[in-house]
DNA sequence: TCGCTATGAGACATAGTGTATCGGAGAGCA
DNA sequence: TGCTCTCCGATACACTATGTCTCATAGCGA
C-alpha cells in the first residue's frame, strides 16, 4: 500500500505535464509569451488540444507553471563572510534568472505579473526570495564589517540587482564575474 | 500653393491617427500589449476596423507608433557641471520612461523588441538615445572632475539606469530624487 | 484479469482575423 | 458654390482560433 494519504501520481499525467511544460519553455524562448497558446502548445508537445485545456484551463496558469519550473530553484550559499556570500548569490542570479535562455521567463513574469492572482503570487514569490536573500546578506555584512554599514539594505537590492538586470535585459550584453566584482566593490564593499 | 514637395496632410488622416493612437495608449496602460488588437483598438477609438488595418496593417507598427509618441521626447539639460547634468538627466528618465503610466510602454518595447525590424529599430533608438546621453556625461565628468574618472562609461550606464529600472519595474516602488542622489553619490561622484 | 482514469480525436458553436467592396462624407481647389 | 478626389464606416466574406463537449481507446493500479 502507498503511504497514508500520499497517492502516487499517475505516470501518464506526469508524462504529459512534463511534455507540455517543455513545449511551453521552448515556445517562450523562441517566440515570447504571445506565441504560447493552447493550440500551439498542444501541437508542439504532440498532445491533444483538449488535454492542455484539461490541465491548464487558463493560459496564465500554463505560463506560471513553466516559469516556476524554470526559475523555481535558487540555491544560496552560506559560507565565508557576507560579501563573499553576496558575490556567489549575485552570480547565482546571473546564471539563473538572467541567464541567456531564462531572461524571457523573467520579463514575461514582470509584464504578465498583474494578470491573474496566481501569476502575481508567483511573481512576488520569485522576486521576494531573491530580494530577501540579498537583503539579509547586506544586513549581516554591516555587522561582520565586510559590507558598508551606511548602505540601506532596502536600496541595496536595487543597487545590486538593477545593474545586472539592465546590462542583461536592456543592453542585451553578457554579465561577467568581473562586472559583478566591480559592482560589489563600488556599491557594497566597506570603503577603505 | 503648398510648399514644393511638402503636401499638407489630410486633417481627416491626422484626426483618426491621433484618436487611434490615444486608444492604443489607453489599452496598453490598462491591459498590456496582449489587449491591443485591431478590433479592440477600433472599438475603443470609435473608428472603423478596416480603417485601423488601412493605417497599420501589422500590430507591431501600431504598438511602435504608440510607444514612439509616448517615449519619443527626451529633453536633456546641458548646464552646470557633468554631475549636475547627469542628475537632471536621470530625473528626466525617471519622470519619462519610468513614470507610472509609461512603464508599460518600456516593458512592451523590451519584450516585443525583437518581433519585427521596425520594433527593433525603435527599441535601439530609444535606448541608445538615453545610453548615449548618460555615457557622454560620464565622460565629460571625468574631465571636469565632478565624476569618478575610474568609472567605466560603458558600465556606468547600467550602474545608474539599472537601479532606477529595478526599483520601479521589479519592486514597483517609487523612485524619489533622494534615491537618485544617493545613487549618484555612491556610484558616480568623485570619492572624497 | 478488471475497473478506473487520462488521453486523442473529433464535433460544435462562437468569436476573432484579414481582405475586399461600396456608398457617403469631408477636404481641397477653382 | 460646385467639382473632384481621398478617406472613412459599414458590411460581407472566407478563414482560423477558441473553449467546451462527447466518446472510443489505451494505459494504469490492484
Amino acid at each position: 500500500m502507498s503511504p497514508a494519504g500520499e497517492t502516487q501520481p499517475d505516470p501518464r499525467v506526469t508524462a504529459t505535464r512534463s511534455r507540455v511544460l517543455a513545449a511551453v519553455s521552448s515556445l517562450l524562448e523562441s517566440g515570447g509569451p504571445s506565441e504560447v497558446t493552447h493550440s500551439s502548445v498542444a501541437r508542439a508537445a504532440g498532445v491533444g488540444r483538449a488535454t492542455v485545456y484539461r490541465h491548464w484551463p487558463r493560459i496564465d496558469a500554463l505560463l506560471a507553471d513553466a516559469i516556476e519550473t524554470r526559475l523555481g530553484v535558487n540555491p544560496p550559499a552560506t559560507t565565508g563572510d557576507a560579501l563573499t556570500d553576496l558575490r556567489s548569490m549575485l552570480l547565482a542570479i546571473v546564471n539563473g534568472v538572467f541567464a541567456d535562455d531564462s531572461a524571457v521567463f523573467f520579463t514575461t513574469l514582470l509584464i504578465r505579473g498583474g494578470d491573474t492572482p496566481q501569476m502575481d503570487a508567483l511573481r512576488r514569490e520569485i522576486i521576494e526570495r531573491r530580494i530577501g536573500a540579498i537583503r539579509s546578506l547586506v544586513e549581516r555584512g554591516a555587522v561582520d564589517g565586510s559590507i558598508d554599514p551606511t548602505l540601506d539594505p532596502d536600496r541595496a537590492v536595487s543597487y545590486l540587482a538593477g545593474p545586472i538586470m539592465h546590462r542583461r535585459i536592456v543592453l542585451g550584453r553578457p554579465v561577467t564575474p568581473d562586472f559583478v566584482d566591480d559592482l560589489l566593490l563600488r556599491f557594497a564593499a566597506t570603503p577603505a
